[in-house]
DNA sequence: TTTATTCTAGAATTTTATTCTAATCGGCGC
DNA sequence: GCGCCGATTAGAATAAAATTCTAGAATAAA
């Protein structure tokens, strides 16, 4: 009966904890309100325990309107998964562009992708959680190497250097897993409560460690101490 | 109108390609056969998009009678996670016992994930992709280090090696990481088709790899040529 | 202003999950 | 064998959730 008509207020405050939401919530049009909101209940709830009716009520905005811009209850997932990736991505892209050495490279990465992930600690759930959903086979599949997709660039920059004899010479995937395994199973970790490292610590050590299973191991050649530790 | 009453039947030799699914089977209650089927409908088309009506049929029994082994839709997927989990973790259980050195156990470990897993794609995949499903967040939580339940016996094992000064010394959840993470992520990616190892080679490698990050490194005193390829 | 298009709205419908009540089974004491 | 009992099976009934549908309103272009 009441007919609101159209929402004046076009920007919501709230719900920005994230920088990820807070950024979303620039734009702020009906659908981003809904992606901001969808991400708050699926980090709250988990994705299968909430329903589009939370999410339209969190959102304020009618059912209609929701399936107007997501085909359906996955396609909103699948459309969230797939720009929170897009934006971890741009983040990635322009940390890596900075650094040149292999090293620098890898330690590049490792500390952008935890720091990242802590700062937006829904979002980097969301994406580490939900790597599988069947909405975004197609996201996934249209990657080069692995299911993880981001990380092609990084193997693009790494590649060289196993032919220049810095990086043992690899398979991709090998190559990859060691680089990107260690991190993401750190963070889940760090998510369950179960580290005694700051961030910050933690990505140090990680690189040095993984540094060691990559990189051609240095011949020393007098027992210099080198202080391996 | 039609009444069958029972069941007659009660062994499906069908729906038996995983060894794990054989194993189910065997028993063949009804509650196993939910559980095999609801395993190969969920690694067919996904947890989310398989309805209680598709395990209903595939499994053939009643309605009634799964709501009476499973509490609701999350609880079968609960229970398919602890019994699929519970018998991964008695096969690495006796295989890491046969071994005593630091560096067999890895082996040991690295190749035993890697072949269950690929042994049993669907239940490795299954366990894989819902460790974070909210009905086992009990399961997940009732551990001691590391979201990775089945990981405790072996941390017990290698911490050891850490005062002995074979294994760095390090924070628990570093360790794992390191050992977990990279065979995780390549067996992501081996599901996906991005890989060119086979499954032992890859395991060989791997290990050999995660030694050099997490073990005390060998000073080597003269020049000798080591060919660090 | 008109018009086409996109967006919003919420009632109506369909699909799916869950509950409820009534059997049936398989054993056990007698 | 008979009758009872807890565990199990059945499927209809109900509740809850997802999706569709039709209509109306904003927006932008002409």
């Amino acid at each position: 009966m009441t007919k609101p008509l159209r929402k004046p207020a076009r920007t919501d405050p709230a719900a920005a904890r994230d920088t990820v939401a807070r950024d979303i919530a620039t734009g702020a049009g009906t659908r981003q309100r809904a992606l901001i909101a969808a991400l708050a209940l699926f980090d709250t709830q988990g994705v299968d325990a909430t329903t589009i009716e939370q999410v339209r009520d969190a959102a304020d905005i009618s059912i209609g309107s929701l399936y107007h811009h997501f085909r359906s209850r996955e396609g909103l997932v699948g459309a969230l998964y797939e720009d929170l990736l897009e934006r971890y991505r741009a983040v990635l892209a322009a940390e890596l562009a900075r650094h040149d050495t292999t090293r620098a490279l890898l330690d590049a990465f490792v500390a952008t992708h935890i720091d990242w992930s802590v700062r937006n600690p829904a979002a980097a759930r969301f994406l580490a959680e939900h790597r599988h959903h069947p909405a975004l086979q197609a996201a996934e599949s249209r990657l080069q190497h692995g299911t993880t997709d981001f990380l092609h660039p990084l193997l693009l920059r790494l590649r060289p250097a196993m032919t220049a004899g810095i990086l043992r010479p690899l398979p991709p995937e090998l190559l990859l897993s060691l680089v990107i395994g260690p991190v993401q199973t750190w963070l889940r970790m760090q998510r369950a409560g179960h580290t005694s490292l700051k961030p910050a610590g933690a990505a140090q050590k990680l690189s040095d460690l993984i540094w060691d299973a990559i990189a051609v191991p240095v011949v020393i050649r007098k027992a210099t101490a080198r202080t391996a530790k």
